[in-house]
DNA sequence: GTACGCTTAACTGTATACAATTAGATATTC
DNA sequence: GAATATCTAATTGTATACAGTTAAGCGTAC
């Protein structure tokens, strides 16, 4: 759910963008039980904020709460991936729907243009978070045209729920087959969707949008193993990362 | 988005689910500051509990925060309530293509039992709320039979936003033409949805679930209008409500 | 060795106090 | 009379303390 917080960033916000990237890239692990008053301590702030901030997150749908026991990280598991993708399908379906109709043709230039200008970029390295970004980008520009701020929200808060997984799935893909990969997939498709959109090829578009999406569904299963393992058997930079 | 709270339930737990209903209701008016020692006072809980769940609030969307300011109520005008119709739509076009797939024959003929009790249960009062209840539970359990917890939770998130304005319209509706509307539209709407769905006719049943909740959808601005004059002349039952 | 119960430590839930900031009211000037 | 500035009251932001509950460690019994 996008924020409404406007003027100073207050302590509570700072300490809410910090737990939410933390509980994003699982940083908390899966289901693991969150001290708050350690916490409080490395974040430099006190449980009162803190608990705030570890509140909104439950109604986000990032952590768990158990009266009486705290605060929890979510689980992971196939079913719960799946879930998040398919909330994804009925979100992002509409919006490219909506954007069919609500797009100027100058928006939908400007949008092939981002997606030129990726493509070239895309040489180096294939860096997966890089990769990652872009990829978020254009879906969330196209929900932007849908001109309809829940949507956004809804889309976003998905996003960033699933990302942890699709980054550790991209990870080991590119690692596998290195240079065979290298974004293929992934441009084209958007590439399709974009053409139907400014065609104004609502069905087209929408169908074009679920299969892309839907592709990474059959993955679920593996996803998450991978996931487990990235989790359970962290490398040095796991441990710089922590704080 | 669906609590995960277990077991007993806390002081924040109670403050939460009543702070819901007040500003589900609009008993907070459109943009109006939250005095939140006044209202721990009304709730009888101190500060710290009630500020953990109008946090919840915020991140749910039926409050907005502004740093150095405290919290308030949503805004309430057409626009957002076009949002809220188009998000129900991208959500409920999504758990009937998913029901169509999912749900058994027999979950089917239990939810059109249900459907045939609603119809009979209709003579008396048409009670606005009751027929709401209906309407609600009627597409929640479509909703259920998707087997997708995230969409369940989307869809009672919006419903609970926009229960409101329906049911002030819906008041308007009946006091109008009383005999005439008598719930007629609403149960063959979902007549055709279901059967739709039983013939396992997906697509029949995504375009009769767009139509259905579409239909409201241009009504959206006096709607709107008719909510504003029940909250600023408020009647002798509105005084009451409050606590 | 395992299971149960007890004791103690750790942690959560909430109230309260105080500092910092904001909103409002009064006065003053043009 | 309207606009601006200043002061004061009210309100929010956060730390902290303490009560109540949960979890864990230890020992004992079987």
């Amino acid at each position: 759910m996008s924020q409404s917080t406007t003027k100073k960033n207050s302590n509570v916000d700072r300490v809410y963008v910090r737990l939410r990237q933390l509980a994003a890239n699982f940083e908390f692990k899966p289901d693991a039980r969150i001290n708050e008053s350690s916490l409080s301590l490395e974040l430099g702030a006190s449980r009162t904020p803190l608990r705030e901030a570890l509140n909104r997150l439950v109604a986000e749908g990032f952590l768990t709460f158990q009266s009486g026991r705290g605060f929890f990280c979510r689980s992971l598991s196939p079913s719960l991936v799946l879930d998040l993708y398919e909330a994804r399908v009925a979100v992002e379906t509409e919006t490219v729907r909506l954007a069919c109709k609500r797009a100027t043709d100058e928006e939908l230039l400007l949008l092939k243009e981002t997606l030129d200008r990726h493509e070239q970029t895309r040489q180096p390295p294939n860096e997966p978070d890089f990769l990652l970004d872009q990829d978020e980008e254009f879906h969330l520009a196209i929900a932007r045209l849908s001109q309809n701020a829940e949507l956004v929200g809804m889309l976003e808060n998905l996003n960033d729920r699933v990302r942890y997984v699709r980054l550790v799935y991209l990870k080991a893909k590119v690692e596998q087959d290195a240079r065979s990969y290298s974004s293929s997939g992934k441009t084209s498709a958007h590439r399709v969707i974009l053409r139907a959109i400014m065609e104004r090829n609502t069905e087209t578009a929408c169908l074009a949008m679920r299969r892309h999406i839907g592709r990474r569904r059959e993955d679920a299963a593996e996803v998450v193993r991978i996931a487990y393992s990235q989790l359970y058997v962290p490398d040095d930079q796991t441990m710089e990362r922590r704080l």
